[in-house]
DNA sequence: TCAAAAGTGTTAGATTTACACCCATGA
DNA sequence: TCATGGGTGTAAATCTAACACTTTTGA
């Protein structure tokens, strides 16, 4: 092995997950009593070390498949956070992912194996170093993303009603918005297709089900540059 | 010490600073030749390691201090890049950061010092290891931020004229806006003063200078969630 | 029969875009 | 005197926001 940088030292670094999920109305994240010394008992984002071969992106998604046996969940980086005594053990610095998942696709013993809980984002306990901090830059991220990427429907089931999608709408803008000018909008957005099926667990009368068609969705211009 | 954490490996942590500024109508970046292996003599981004006893934001800040002089520059964390071989020499995650800097401050003795150079950001050269991934991101990022926070004038002198902040945006942006709706709108924003001032430097007529005022420009709506 | 959620259009106001000419000056 | 960049307003088009009633059905 080389030793170009041997003068500098090394750190730890880690990968922590804010795990979005959407239930009863609500943004939820997925939380749980830290496992582990230091910090042992306190509320904490699930996490993990980066290995010495994988990537951080590698690292956060096998991160993300222990936690809920799913793959190819939608991943996107936050940041890294560095503080000297973030971590009071030792000098550790953690890249934060944010992930969306449908609360119905993750199984529910697997997540009370983990110790982990749906938790809405509105009513978030104290936590663990600087994981608040990492929740509120996800969150604000997610919430940009989600205006010009239709990444809505992955905390959805693939089937949904409209009432649906404005509810997620509108926890995740923090704002109710009006039933007649939500529909309208969605109608012209060619990768939202209404189906003929019919969900009547919401209601007597029964809405249809919408599903998402990533055939009809052009990339936002954004990525073209 | 202790050693909560010693069944994993630790890697090198190191920063780069795309440093964006604003000459002769173009965007630029300030990059250079690459003067240490592996990799001397690429193009490549002015960088530094985390020390063990600064965050990664104050390594960035101090990277950029070393380089260009100047402190309280505004910058921003990109994100963190960490493939496996992006380093050939060493396992090696960056951090990147984008700064702003007026290219007027800067003193062209020390960036030569340094061996580094304004590239046209619609000009750059092949660089070394995923730089260039890097500028790419920092790139999209400021345009969005720039959208919603008054930054630009942080590439401009404390004076300027509205012809110079247009194609400021324009090179930001990408494309020519119209000179009117252009003035139109800057005249609503309250931050960006006119002074009584000309500048004679650009036209045989002279423009006014207009200056950012920080004490009304309240912060973005978004920073409040 | 009634409570509860689904579904549906129109209008006013606000915002955005397109567009062309005169001004002041130094060379 | 003329070439160069500085400066200004209006109208059409588009987008956004506000708003209320009918339908269906299971309990």
């Amino acid at each position: 092995m080389t030793t170009y940088y041997s003068e500098y030292s090394k750190v730890y670094v880690s990968v922590d997950c804010i795990i979005f999920g959407f239930d009863e109305g609500h943004l939820r994240v997925l939380i749980g009593k830290r496992q582990m010394d230091p910090g042992r008992g306190e509320w904490s984002l699930y996490g993990g070390f980066v290995g010495a071969n994988e990537s951080i992106d590698d690292a956060a998604s096998r991160t993300l498949f222990e936690l809920t046996g799913l793959r190819n969940l939608y991943m996107r980086q936050v940041g890294a956070f560095g503080n000297i005594d973030r971590d009071p053990g030792e000098r550790v610095i953690s890249v934060a992912y944010y992930a969306l998942i449908n609360v119905k696709d993750y199984d529910d013993n697997l997540r009370r194996e983990h110790g982990v809980e749906w938790v809405n984002i509105k009513q978030l306990p104290p936590m663990y170093s600087d994981h608040r901090d990492m929740i509120r830059k996800a969150r604000r991220m997610m919430r940009e993303k989600i205006k010009s990427e239709p990444i809505s429907f992955r905390l959805l089931p693939s089937l949904f009603t409209l009432t649906q999608l404005q509810r997620l709408y509108e926890a995740v803008n923090g704002e109710e918005v009006d039933k007649r000018n939500f529909r309208k909008r969605v109608k012209e957005m060619e990768f939202i297709e209404k189906t003929e099926l019919i969900d009547k667990t919401g209601s007597k009368r029964g809405a249809y089900l919408y599903r998402f068609n990533s055939n009809t969705y052009d990339e936002d211009p954004i990525f073209k540059l």
